[in-house]
DNA sequence: CGAATGATTGACATGGGTCAAGAACCGTGG
DNA sequence: CCACGGTTCTTGACCCATGTCAATCATTCG
């Protein structure tokens, strides 16, 4: 429910992401015009609405850390979630053609983001005709990332979209987890089964399948997973094992 | 099976296209720069391989007429279909990143397409900035795109997934269409099937069901498909409707 | 015209949705 | 720290929608 707070510190030069982010395409000299542009550490508490649908789109958000979904809303009321965000990704990059959000971003829990308004991008694209490459390089990635989440969907049955769906998650936070087998799931089990097109009740119970065959270990909270048995998980998302 | 055959002719001014490709961001003068660069009017037989997954990428491909599919082979033998492309798509802008095939790409009719490689389309965006935000532009259409294509098969009953995409299908046809309610339906109902992750004998019956129900009206071919109540089409698709 | 491929329909089995109850977890206040 | 109530997750029982298998019909192409 709260807004953002005010900005911490203006500093990309010591932010864990600045090699993936918009410095790393910029000369060091030159980075004090990114952070004169960029509108960095804001902090979103859990739940927080990070914009809404169909108001006016203006920025891009990247997430620093914690984590946001984005859900559209449909007119008789239900909700459709249609995409996960964590480190280092960024947010409403669909909304830049248009300039409308075409869904709502809220904070899965307390997370800091920092944003970019698409207008002053363009200026710093102008001054730093890199950013320009580097802009369809991100755009790029996230394509293959929608088009990669759309495998676990597509998929008939219930297990193997949901091992489809660990093994996606596993794999971006791997980037920067130190345990490769850790999970966090920092959304909720309905948001999961909205995402995945499922009963909640059913994706409990692939939960525990998965879980009393060995191939995933559900911890003490249960947005606290490992990854037990890979290759298991690996034939369960394919749809080889059932 | 066939492969690309001759160009025909090196002409954007007069495709039909144009106003919303490349040329469309630069100045008329300087348009045969263009034509250097784009390799135009490929055509492509039915059933004949744009690219194959793995194999490295150089090119995006404009469809000017016709369409294709990508798809993703598992080991196992099972592909999976990730995405239909029809007049004025752009193929393959997920792989400007990794600079590798993330899926193979087929035509599902006899198609024409206009290619351009990454490596020109930098020089040329250096010579047209304007190009930068063309790119950027048609990246953020396209994702926006495929998270609209996600709501189809998010959804739990075969009626509203169906009865979703029937709706993009036609809206995205509705571009150079005439008739608002037409639908051609250029992939086969197997694809469909794979695509929207049920089965095809269910896919059929949907089919009937919507037909039946006077929403849809088959006509002569199965691949002819007018939309009789897009209001009661709209609600199968939101789930009020059953 | 006939074979091959693709689409539809029918009969049956089952995975997963629905409803309901119970267990675990979380935040709040004492 | 524990007690309490609300929320979220899990489990069970039941049944329907959809998958599977098989037969038929339609369409395409030689």
């Amino acid at each position: 429910m709260s807004g953002p707070n005010t900005p911490i510190r203006n500093d990309c030069d010591e932010c864990a992401l600045a090699s993936r982010c918009f410095p790393a395409f910029i000369s060091v000299e030159k980075r004090f015009r990114v952070t004169q542009i960029i509108t960095t550490n804001l902090t979103y508490d859990k739940t927080a609405l990070l914009y809404r649908q169909g108001e006016k789109a203006k920025h891009i958000y990247i997430i620093k850390f914690g984590s946001f979904k984005t859900y559209i809303s449909n007119p008789n009321g239900t909700e459709y979630i249609n995409g996960f965000y964590m480190t280092g990704d960024i947010i409403n990059m669909e909304s830049v053609d248009q300039g409308i959000h075409l869904n709502s971003a809220s904070a899965l829990e307390n997370s800091m983001v920092c944003k970019v308004s698409f207008l002053r991008l363009t200026i710093l694209k102008d001054e730093f005709p890199t950013l320009a490459n580097m802009a369809i390089k991100v755009y790029s990635q996230a394509l293959a990332l929608s088009q990669d989440l759309l495998k676990c969907i597509s998929k008939q049955s219930a297990t193997s979209r949901l091992a489809t769906f660990l093994l996606i998650i596993n794999r971006r936070q791997n980037i920067q987890n130190q345990d490769p087998d850790k999970i966090y799931l920092s959304m909720s089990r309905q948001d999961i089964a909205n995402y995945l097109g499922l009963a909640i009740e059913t994706l409990s119970r692939v939960f525990t399948r998965l879980n009393e065959s060995g191939c995933i270990i559900k911890h003490n909270r249960h947005s606290d997973l490992s990854i037990h048995d890979r290759d298991l998980l690996q034939r369960y998302a394919s749809g080889v094992e059932n």
